[in-house]
DNA sequence: CATCATGTTATAAT
DNA sequence: CATTATAACATGAT
């Protein structure tokens, strides 16, 4: 296993928060981890836990003082989980929720309002910050706890056999509902839902059964492995004050995405200027463009 | 004050 | 069994 270096180079400066408003979907969810991430090889020296915030129902707080002493080894992500693998036997499962956000700050950082977890460490303070509590975290000790995982949409082996096997097994389902299914489509979440629908040129409402699986798996793939590369690709430039080059800094999809569209109030269609449309889908805020996507 | 928020889960209803 | 609807969770922005 290669690590990465774990002390930061002399040029490196933590990102801080480095998010807008960006709530957690598959590519958040992927910049995240990259944060601590860039920490891979140092050892923690402190666990500050708050025991009564929500984001341990799973697991008691106290438990995690065992990571004191343990080296980060590396870490991986599968839809909106991420798995810290301090030994292996040992991970720390991480889940987002609506607004937890991970940051690294100098050993020294000072708690902010809704830090709920600080692992210290050799150079860096490893921050989980969730103000709504929806987030979560819990231990593992087995080998492989994601063993048992389907396919994630952006990964090759989301074939065009599966996408066809879940349009078989859920045929009455609305298309953004089972975009939103995390065990159809771990990852997806309320955003590029209406993104793949958006360029499916679909209506959000349309059962499955009448979903051709090579345009769906197709543009699942095109959204899902786009999101990553805008969202959470690391940033060359340093365009951005106070960021050092090589950072991962968060960015958006371009103005032809629906992205940039979908809750500005008065917002249109990147294709063809339409005002879009917003109502409640599977539970969910939609926005669809009600010129390009039949029902 | 009311409404809404890019997530998940438990429960009940269909 | 499969699916849908609803509430609940907790805090903040508008």
């Amino acid at each position: 296993m290669v690590l990465a270096h774990p002390v930061p180079n002399p040029d490196f400066k933590f990102p801080g928060t480095p998010y807008h408003s960006a709530m957690p979907e598959l590519a958040e969810v992927e910049l995240a981890r990259r944060q601590w991430a860039a920490f891979h090889g140092n050892t923690i020296t402190s666990v500050d836990v708050h025991p009564k915030a929500r984001i341990y129902r799973d697991c008691p707080a106290p438990a995690l003082r065992i990571l004191k002493g343990k080296t980060l080894l590396s870490s991986n992500a599968h839809g909106k989980r991420m798995l810290f693998t301090f030994g292996p036997g040992l991970h720390l499962e991480v889940h987002l929720g609506m607004s937890g956000k991970l940051s690294t700050a100098p050993v020294d950082h000072d708690e902010h309002k809704h830090d709920h977890l600080i692992l210290r460490s050799t150079n860096a303070a490893l921050i989980f910050n969730d103000y709504r509590m929806f987030g979560r975290v819990m231990l593992h000790d087995c080998e492989d706890p994601w063993a048992d995982f389907p396919p994630q949409p952006q990964d090759s082996k989301f074939s065009l056999a599966r996408v066809r096997k879940l349009i078989e097994r859920h045929p009455k389902k609305p298309l953004k509902a089972l975009l939103l299914d995390q065990k159809a489509c771990p990852g997806i979440g309320n955003w590029m839902a209406d993104e793949i629908c958006w360029r499916l040129g679909l209506h959000p409402g349309i059962s499955a059964a009448q979903l051709d699986p090579a345009p769906l798996r197709k543009q699942i793939r095109f959204v899902t492995l786009g999101a990553l590369k805008h969202v959470a690709e690391k940033n060359q430039t340093a365009s951005v004050d106070g960021f050092a080059p090589g950072s991962y800094v968060a960015n958006v999809p371009p103005p032809n995405w629906l992205f940039q569209h979908r809750w500005k109030k008065g917002g249109t269609c990147p294709k063809c200027k339409t005002d879009l449309a917003r109502d409640t889908i599977a539970t969910r805020t939609t926005a669809w463009c009600p010129t390009c996507q039949k029902a």
